[in-house]
DNA sequence: GGAGCGATAGGTCGTACGGCCTACTGCCGG
DNA sequence: CCGGCAGTAGGCCGTACGACCTATCGCTCC
């Protein structure tokens, strides 16, 4: 019988998870209310299947399916979330899921995924089109961060330097370079993230997600 | 029989509260994807009672609670939130809801406290403390918005506007002040937030979530 | 080998920004 | 009734900021 591990802070939907899988004879040998709680009781119960929540307290879904995959490569991981955000689905590729639901599912459909991945279906059709997707983008194999970040890598450095509270010739002197040269960079920056000053780039760069908001 | 409306934009959950009411024999008349769908329902379905997620598309919870609220003044509505946040309890109750439970809660309990609100149960001991600790604060009826920040409301609308993408200038003219009245409140703001420049003073608010970022 | 780009650096110019100050009005609370 | 605060407005000053320009160096790609 398949042997799954559910991670959902959430005790309602685990609750609901736990009677929809039992009623399709889907075993659930433990839940888990956070990732942290989720990468022990893999270790403790060795599941054949894990289901998990992307949002969860202590250790978010995708950092715990990262480290759970890191130690148990061959153990599919089915990630849920809230909306199907496709920044989301990579990122979850990336760190080694093997399916990827929206909470808009229904039950029929999450245990049916759980199954087809438990059976060894290696990627579920809507996770595959994301992955192709991918590599019709990159053309090559998933690197580490793809980051569409229409910023260069030295361009980001210095935004993010901005972010933290710094200013130009600040930035500057932790660059071991010239004021005149960041400015420059924010120019380009300008440019490129379509703001005029540097408070619009930041709050830009945020949104797109390329820099950290401390 | 308790005929009750669900409202919540995750099928998953739908399905799993549908179930446990339905063990419980209470009728499930409706199910609602959106705050707009959910106030459509009640006028078309008049159920007994709503229970309401507080995030969904369209139109959130709150907002929908209270539109219901004032269109059936006696139609309990019961909350259902991700996490516990005082915050988010406050706004409920103004809105008009009758009790207040997290997706901690488990199915028992969430029945139980749809029963006991369709009852009569007036609040639920859970929404009573936090009434009553909202009157012990403030020592009044509750205010329209009770908000811990530390910018007056002028601050907080120039510094949206700030962040909105408007120079110095152009917010004087779109509030019809002089740009130097800007000037001081930006610079109260900063000393407020603890920010020497409108960047980080944007990045402050964001982050205490006082300003909405585009 | 040249074209292109990223990173570096500089110049100039106008202005927006932020610090610090005074001042008046209206309102609320003691 | 007066003190304090929020909101309004102004002056002054130094400088940080952003626009626009040229220029060099090294790398990569064709």
């Amino acid at each position: 019988m398949t042997r799954v591990l559910l991670a959902d802070d959430h005790q309602l939907l685990r609750q609901a998870l736990r009677r929809a899988f039992e009623d399709s004879g889907v075993m659930v040998v433990g839940e888990a209310a956070d990732g942290e709680e989720a990468t022990r009781l893999v270790d403790e119960l060795r599941p054949d299947i894990v289901v998990m929540d992307v949002t969860m307290p202590v250790l978010d879904g995708v950092e715990a399916t990262r480290r759970i995959h890191s130690a148990w490569p061959d153990l599919p991981i089915v990630m849920l979330t809230m909306h199907g955000e496709a920044e989301l689905r990579a990122e979850a590729v990336r760190a080694g899921a093997a399916a990827f639901l929206t909470k808009d599912s229904s039950m029929q459909e999450v245990v049916a995924t759980v199954l087809a991945t438990a059976a060894g279906e290696a990627l579920s059709p809507d996770l595959a089109s994301t992955i192709l997707a991918e590599f019709a983008e990159t053309g090559t194999t998933l690197p580490p961060r793809p980051a569409e970040s229409p910023l260069t890598k030295r361009e980001e450095e210095i935004l993010q330097h901005i972010a933290d509270g710094y200013s130009t010739s600040e930035v500057a002197a932790k660059l071991f370079i010239s004021g005149k040269t960041v400015k420059n960079h924010l120019a380009s920056i300008y440019d490129k993230l379509d703001a005029r000053d540097r408070t619009q780039a930041v709050l830009s760069a945020v949104r797109i997600g390329i820099i950290r908001i401390a």
